[in-house]
DNA sequence: GTCCTGAATC
DNA sequence: GATTCAGGAC
C-alpha cells in the first residue's frame, strides 16, 4: 500500500509537542481518566458512544459503584445492567457492553484484549471504541477518531482527512497513524479529542486559543457540513395503565428493536387515519384486544389521561395513556417473567425508558 | 436505516 | 414551543 502523503505538512515533532504541551495544562478532568484502569475506560467509552460527557458522568459513577469490576458486570443479569443504564438511551450499548464483558471472561480469561484488532471482534466495538480502549487503556499507537477528533483533523488537514468522502476514511486513519507519538498514544489521542471539545468546536472555533493554529490549513474556516435530513415518522401509542390493588401492569419488551429489554406499560401503535370507514381504531378497544390476545387478560379500559409526547431520533411518538382495570371474574394474576404487577413506589426497581417514565409520573412515582 | 436523550438554538 | 445539534455501532 502507498505510504501516507507527507508532503507539505508540518514537522510532526513540532506539531506533537505543541499539542501535547497544550494538553498537559488544559486537559479535561474526567472520572475515567483518573487511574488508567482498562475496565473503567471501557465502560466510559461505551457510554460515550453518541452521548455527551456531561450526560455520561452521573451514569458512569453509579455504574461503577454497581459493577466495580469486569467480572461483576459479566456475572450480572442483563436486567441489572439495563437498570443501571435506564435513561441513558441507545440500550443496545448496554446489551453489547454486557455481552462483551461475558466474552472477555469466557474467551480472554477476564483480561481485556490489548490490540485494536482483537477488540474489534467483540460486540459493540467499532473502529472508534476499539481504538480508544487500545490507545487510552493500553497505550497502543492506534487512531481513535471520535466526532471531535475528526472535526479537528478535517480542519487541520482537509486534503488528507476529508471525512465527507467515504473512500477517504481509511486514508485518514492511515494518515493519522503516522502522527501518533509511539510512547504518548493515549495523551495524543485524548489531546485531539479535548481540542475538538474545547477549542476546535463545531461553530465559531476559538482559534486564538488553539495550540496548533500555525499548522492549520483552514484557519477556522468552517467547512460546510452536509445537512443530515433524517425523516421522522409520527406514531401514536395507546398505553394501558391497568391497575389492581394499587399496582400496575408492567411488561418487558422483547426482541432487539426499540427499547427492547426495558419495561413498559402495555402499549400498542394506533393507526393515524382513524375514523375512516369504521376501521375500529378506538385506542381503548385496541388495548383491550391486545391485552386479551397477547396476555389472556380481560380488561376494561376507561379514563384517558393527558397525552404525553416523546421524541426519538426517528420517531415522534404521541402517547395516549388510559386507566384500566381487570374485568374477568377469574382473578387472572400473571406474574410471569415478562409481566408483573408493580406498585408505583417500586417502578424504580425496573429499567424503564425516559418515554415511559413520563407515563409512570402520571400515577405517582 | 435503526437506535435515544438532553442541551442549545431558533 | 419547535427544531437542531451532539454523539458510533450495526
Amino acid at each position: 500500500m502507498p505510504a501516507p502523503s507527507r508532503t507539505s505538512l508540518p514537522e510532526r515533532p513540532a506539531f506533537q509537542r505543541a499539542l501535547l504541551r497544550w494538553y498537559e495544562t488544559h486537559q479535561r478532568s474526567l472520572p475515567w481518566r483518573k487511574n488508567g484502569n482498562p475496565y473503567r475506560i471501557l465502560v466510559s467509552e461505551f457510554m460515550l458512544q453518541q452521548t455527551r460527557v456531561e450526560t455520561v458522568i452521573p451514569y458512569y459513577e453509579r455504574f461503577l459503584k454497581r459493577f466495580p469490576s469486569l467480572r461483576d458486570l459479566a456475572k450480572a443479569p442483563l436486567q441489572e445492567v439495563l437498570k443501571a443504564w435506564a435513561g441513558l438511551g441507545y440500550y443496545a450499548r448496554a446489551r453489547n457492553l454486557h455481552e462483551a464483558a461475558k466474552a472477555i471472561v469466557r474467551e480472554w480469561g477476564g483480561k481485556i484484549p490489548r490490540t485494536k484488532e482483537e477488540l474489534l471482534l467483540l460486540p459493540g466495538f467499532g473502529p472508534y471504541t476499539a481504538g480508544a480502549v487500545a490507545s487510552l487503556a493500553f497505550h497502543q499507537p492506534v487512531p481513535a477518531l471520535d466526532g471531535n477528533a475528526k472535526r479537528v483533523l478535517g480542519r487541520l488537514f482537509p486534503e488528507q482527512c476529508d471525512f465527507s468522502r467515504m473512500s477517504a476514511k481509511k486514508q485518514a486513519d492511515e494518515f493519522l497513524a503516522g502522527w501518533i507519538p509511539p510512547r504518548r498514544a493515549a495523551d495524543f489521542n485524548q489531546a485531539l479529542m479535548d481540542l475538538g471539545a474545547m477549542v476546535c468546536i463545531p461553530s465559531s472555533p476559538r482559534c486564538t486559543a488553539c495550540p496548533v493554529f500555525r499548522f492549520c490549513a483552514t484557519k477556522g474556516k468552517i467547512p460546510k457540513k452536509k445537512r443530515v435530513v433524517r425523516k421522522v415518522r409520527e406514531e401514536i401509542w395507546a398505553v394501558a395503565l391497568v391497575e389492581k390493588d394499587g399496582k400496575f401492569l408492567l411488561h418487558r419488551k422483547e426482541g432487539r428493536g426499540l427499547l427492547s429489554g426495558l419495561w413498559q406499560f402495555p402499549s400498542v401503535a394506533v393507526e393515524k387515519n382513524q375514523g375512516k370507514r369504521g376501521n375500529s381504531q378506538d385506542p381503548g378497544k385496541l388495548l383491550e384486544k391486545y391485552l386479551r390476545e397477547d396476555f389472556g387478560l380481560e380488561t376494561r379500559i376507561k379514563t384517558s389521561l393527558p397525552e404525553q409526547e416523546h421524541l426519538f431520533t426517528h420517531i415522534h411518538a404521541l402517547m395516549k395513556p388510559y386507566l384500566g382495570s381487570l374485568a374477568g371474574t377469574r382473578p387472572s394474576f400473571p406474574n410471569s417473567g415478562s409481566l408483573r404487577w408493580v406498585g408505583a413506589s417500586a417502578f424504580s426497581r425496573y429499567p424503564i425508558s425516559t418515554a415511559m417514565c413520563k407515563i409512570a409520573a402520571l400515577v405517582g412515582s
